[in-house]
DNA sequence: TATGAATGAGTATTCATTCAT
DNA sequence: GATGAATGAATACTCATTCAT
């Protein structure tokens, strides 16, 4: 972790694989990336963000150390790899929901309980990844920034297509409205899967109910004067 | 050699002080155990829940390194009687504030919002050392139990004060919406304050208008049929 | 953290070098080898089978730790493989001896003073490391399964030596009587070395006439009916 | 052990326990003495010379930390006094032995096998501590010297009791036979019972043959020409 | 005398990173 | 480009000994 590492000037705060990994590579390097970007994901899943050796992931991974290195200025940096793969991968699968989900809605009442449902569902599915960047992000600024452009891009999707039924909003401000539902559905459903903190199902509060309360809840805000 | 390994009796998986630590203390060292406790829960703070040495504690805390382990079994048991002692002064002010706020309020709508606003205050000042304890909960089933625990009692103390006003609280089950409210409250502020996740504002959403919208909807939803 | 305890697989309870170090090693890895059980052998001489440090092996051996942890999985491996080499040296010679010795020998009586001095001989040159084999072994189960079998050794070697002579000894059970002269032998031999305990000459006893004893006890008792 | 700490100047190279204990102690004072020496003497049998904490002896013999420092000047010290007392207990028993023994025997062949058998006893019974003894001795030369005048005692003790049989020893030194006879009896009943080398059983040979066995070889000598 | 809390030097082991081949 | 053996700094924990009470 950085806080350790002080030494070596870093690099820019940006966080894409490719502005993490040395160079971009094609054919038989692809592979030997894949591999070792695959091995480095399947061990902080199992263990944790940090709690694997390099030697692990040459041994799991089929690759040299040394090329690790090839590619990876530090294992830090292979460790934000993985997490930048995961908030792009994270991050088209919410695109294709909304891109589903809106055109088959035709009403507040119908979109929202349905929106809650199905990013529920996004952030289950991505939920170990998820909660390895934002416990990385905690203590690392160079995920933390891409993870907030990542929130960032989510909470504006996500307002956006509430905003496809803007007259069924009460209030003069329908813009805030939405901002604020989003950021409130975001998280409650982070929390409740325990992204950021504990590992296991923390709450004994059914999980299926607050989801349709969660729903209710907004639907009863948006619509109030 | 296999002579010399003895295995040691391990404690409970409890979490409080008097449990994490070795002995009952009194006099002078009472305050060498408070002395290597604050030196332990500023170097958290400052790097980290465990990027720091015992010997960093040992300088900082005046205190000699045989002493910590006169008192604790282990860095680890250390860094859990921080975390625990933290856990058990933030409920105090939440029962605290609870108790002040509750006499001065009339009506569900004269509650919500300033509870929201009470909630988030003692929140937002004890974010750093609840984020330690939530990142560290993440892993250390130690802390993980007592943390629930911790959040139950949250729970069911906000739920009892909002029901207070259960008469004004529409439906046929003001409970079930009363605890709904509750973990939406305190999974967004604890999102906001960025517990659990990352170090800084996560969000550049304005921290006062979320508060105020928050407070709305739970009262709309409180309200609606 | 229990994350990051993850149990390693402990190796058989075998002992030769092969065994007790992580690969076989070649050309300057090889040498490298040398070096650190050449450094460690001296230190165990000098002080005692663990009255050194890893630190003392790095600097005498001219290698870096990690390359000892690089061979050895513990300490307690690398004085194992010292011991093992010692162990097979000392069979090896003691091997050599009799092959040289029985070939020159045409009765009971021209062999056994002789093998007793031989012995005595090669035990002495040897005694500092089967002095450090033997204390080691009294605490350490890997070291005590092989010393054993190297002692059984032994006793089958020097048996059979003296069995060439066999219609020389009287009674019915000549094979009784040469092993329990074996046994005598050895065991007063090394005591005499103080193998196994004290450090020094520990009998004021003279060890010229205590192996002529010796010798002359073996044979009446092989003799007498 | 001495290797390690070179620090302070020692005592005398005697041993017995008022030499290595402070004071000489009455009343309830020697009592607490006895129960450290006797928590001592456990925790060594139990685990070895030095594998005990000064803090185990001080639980297990209920005696505070300082008192034993008001006794010993150094743990290394304690375990010296445990070693005197035991190698005086065991010289008693050998006197006490050969006093019981000798007057019955009427001639050699009467009195060797008994001898061998009787002192195999006592050894037996003593041999945990005696082997802690000839441990130590081989690191530390407070308890060499010490233990090298138990061994002549013990020798000039059983040469003289065989000599109560001279006209029946054979050849004109029957002194120097008698003598090699002890030595060579120790040194076969120590190795067996392993005295000084491996914790258990270390040969398979018949321990009741081989008693059987030397006994006959020490006859057939004395008697020899 | 007696106590036992405090001290802190000493050491095995890990693992990210380098670089000779 | 690839490799993986070598490096060595960094750190939790133990326990004999002291000394204030």
């Amino acid at each position: 972790m950085p806080a350790k590492t002080a030494a070596k000037p870093k690099k820019s705060a940006s966080l894409a694989v490719e502005d993490v990994s040395r160079k971009p590579q094609q054919g038989r390097s692809k592979a030997s990336l894949e591999r070792m970007l695959a091995a480095a994901r399947e061990l902080m899943l199992e263990r944790g963000n940090e709690d694997f050796t390099l030697q692990d992931v040459s041994q799991r991974g089929n690759v040299s150390i040394g090329s690790i290195y090839l590619r990876f200025e530090s294992k830090d940096n292979l460790v934000r790899a993985v997490i930048a793969d995961a908030l792009d991968a994270i991050s088209a699968e919410e695109t294709t929901m909304l891109a589903a989900l809106t055109p088959q809605c035709t009403s507040l009442g119908d979109f929202v309980p349905r929106y809650v449902e199905s990013y529920a569902e996004v952030l289950r599915i991505n939920a170990p990844l998820l909660r390895l960047s934002m416990q990385r992000a905690a203590s690392d600024p160079l995920v933390s920034g891409p993870g907030k452009a990542h929130a960032m891009r989510a909470a504006s999707q996500g307002t956006e297509a509430m905003m496809a039924f803007r007259d069924e909003i009460a209030g003069d401000d329908p813009e805030r409205k939405a901002l604020s539902s989003y950021h409130i559905i975001f998280a409650t459903l982070a929390r409740q899967l325990s992204l950021g903190s504990t590992g296991e199902s923390v709450h004994d509060y059914d999980w299926r109910d607050l989801k349709r309360e969660l729903g209710r809840m907004c639907l009863a805000y948006l619509r109030a004067a």
